[in-house]
DNA sequence: TTCGAAAATCAAAGCGCTTAGATTTTGATT
DNA sequence: AATCAAAATCTAAGCGCTTTGATTTTCGAA
């Protein structure tokens, strides 16, 4: 390359990233050159030497349907199931595509990565080998690894309430948005049994119970212990639902997440179940299948895109030199539809 | 590292990259040094040295409202806009998912990047210099760079029908489909005067319109010249449709993509006319949010994340030594919903 | 024409890894 | 204990760029 433009490749290195550098006839040889050949300079070159990629990483996992592959929602043959709520975008969807978009407005790559199969770990140490900073949602990468990474490159987590030494995070507010839409059924719709379903297995969670509960006591009713049921495990959904209802149906249940929520609607659409009249129903992310069921579903909105534009601000900004460790927290607010019985459209 | 371990820098590379290499007891050792410094082999040194990223790379653009900024759908304050079909995700999204569905399971990183804003080149030849692999849509990348690159490493190209040599490409039956849909028109709803919608500037969108006019012939229909309109340009739509009214309301319009036929939708609500009662629609692409419209689209739906998946898969295929260029064409299927006056509800 | 500072270019030392090929260690066999 | 092949480890030469400091050009001023 060096050699077809008549040039030490310190000039050539000169034409691509320090333009001013060079006499402008020279670069025009340069870059003639580099067309006639296709050459385009080697980002990993360039990233070993200057010890900086160019590229954010985000890191993943597959909050898909019960692990059973993929739909395949593309099959020509497909009709009605692939338009099915489940081919939907969902949070982490979402938050990626926030940062998507915010990374490529700062002049980053973004590089995804996921822990699909086996391998988890394998994985992440791939992506952050090759980025400057890196994004991951909370739980997927063990604590340890995450205490490693942090003192190589700037880290935040998503979504999680592990304060880890020197990985920034990006939250919502979980208490606040769940004690809201608990006060709204309260308030607005007279329910006073009201059936919690979730886990709270992680501190994200928990707050979403806690923000529950505490309205509850609040309105001086008793908060049940939550439902265990997990988000895209519908069978532990469905266990959950079907054990309570053989208690009596309570005024309203109250999901830990959409996606379960979601289930419980077909469930009870099954059931010959009628909501809301029967039972009023809300939830917790605002992810967009929520406006494709019926009844459409009230829910805890999270800023999903803004969630993943402020992860890579954080980055972005570490990257800069500012130091200190950041941690955002975004408020939430109610979308309040038809599940509950208000007939909203939104 | 190695020191620290007390090993060579050579066996901290085996430990990594072929274990059954190094003794247990050896990998062990440099396992924990690894983890109390938290050291991860460099992906920018391992690329260079071995030649090759292990990351695949997806250009692609931002099909988004009139460059308008981003509509900041997160704002709290934000209501029914927020959940517009706006925010919903486009073809470029849903193909770019598939692509990291696919690419994910193969075991690449995808790296994303887009022709944002102005230094369209730029951005491309960053991606090209990191990755072993390119995928691209049509039309956002020169020409002459393509060739440049197609060269020297695999490059699939989507949804385009220039045939660049060396280029792979995956497309649809854009003819095939068009020409379904308009016969659906046709013979389903009797319909005689169908004004088509749409650029047909791309060799694409330029087939869409063939199928629709052979369709028309075919019934011994005249073929209208097309309106002139171009998707995520609100005001060509507009100015197509309403140019149109003056002279007369159709049996149908026919667009060339989803977006394009949802700013109709709106439009028509605007001027009272209802559809599909006073006009019927369809269109192409099947984006999620022509779900979410009232009344629903009849939409020729193209395989998105097939489209994706299949892109990996060809440059996977070319990167493990396959040499023959490949031209991956797939079928489309017609989602006939509410908006040509089927009534159908998916 | 000559001189010197500024501009342009170059040589060469890394950047952190991979991988031949060389060297040392290990361990089963004499 | 001696021998030797196999196993484990190491040395060192790149991979293609950036960047410092040195060298050469250029060009206005003397």
């Amino acid at each position: 390359m060096a050699a077809r433009a008549g040039v030490s490749i310190a000039t050539v290195s000169f034409t691509f990233s320090q333009p001013h550098r060079v006499k402008s006839a020279t670069a025009t040889a340069v870059l003639e050159a580099a067309a006639e050949l296709g050459y385009v300079p080697s980002g990993n070159a360039r990233g070993l030497a200057r010890g900086r990629t160019g590229a954010i990483g985000i890191f993943s996992f597959d909050y898909m349907v019960d692990g059973s592959g993929d739909p395949d929602p593309d099959s020509v043959a497909a009709d009605a199931a692939s338009t099915s709520a489940n081919t939907f975008p969902l949070y982490v969807d979402e938050v990626q595509y926030g940062a998507e978009t915010e990374s490529r407005r700062l002049g980053y790559a973004l590089m995804l990565g996921g822990a699909r199969t086996l391998p988890g770990e394998h994985a992440v140490t791939d992506i952050v080998g090759r980025v400057d900073g890196l994004i991951t949602f909370s739980g997927i990468v063990p604590l340890e690894m995450m205490r490693g990474f942090a003192g190589r490159l700037p880290i935040v987590e998503l979504s999680g309430e592990v304060r880890l030494e020197g990985v920034h995070t990006v939250t919502v507010e979980n208490e606040a948005g769940m004690r809201a839409m608990t006060e709204h059924l309260i308030d607005q719709h007279g329910a006073k049994r009201i059936c919690y379903v979730g886990t709270s297995t992680t501190a994200e969670f928990a707050a979403r119970y806690e923000g529950y509960s505490g309205a509850m006591r609040d309105a001086g009713l008793a908060p049940q212990p939550p439902l265990e049921s997990r988000p895209a495990r519908e069978h532990t959904t469905i266990a959950a639902i079907s054990g309570q209802l053989t208690l009596g149906m309570p005024d309203a249940f109250l999901f830990a997440s959409d996606q379960e929520a979601i289930v419980a609607l077909r469930l009870f659409e099954q059931l010959g179940v009628s909501v809301p009249r029967d039972v009023k129903v809300a939830s917790f992310d605002g992810i967009l299948a929520g406006l494709l069921v019926s009844p459409t579903l009230t829910t805890v909105q999270q800023p999903m895109h803004a969630i993943g534009r402020a992860a890579v601000g954080v980055i972005v900004d570490a990257l800069a030199g500012r130091p200190d460790i950041r941690h955002v927290r975004l408020p939430l607010a109610l979308r309040i539809r038809q599940s509950c019985g208000c007939g909203g459209t939104d």
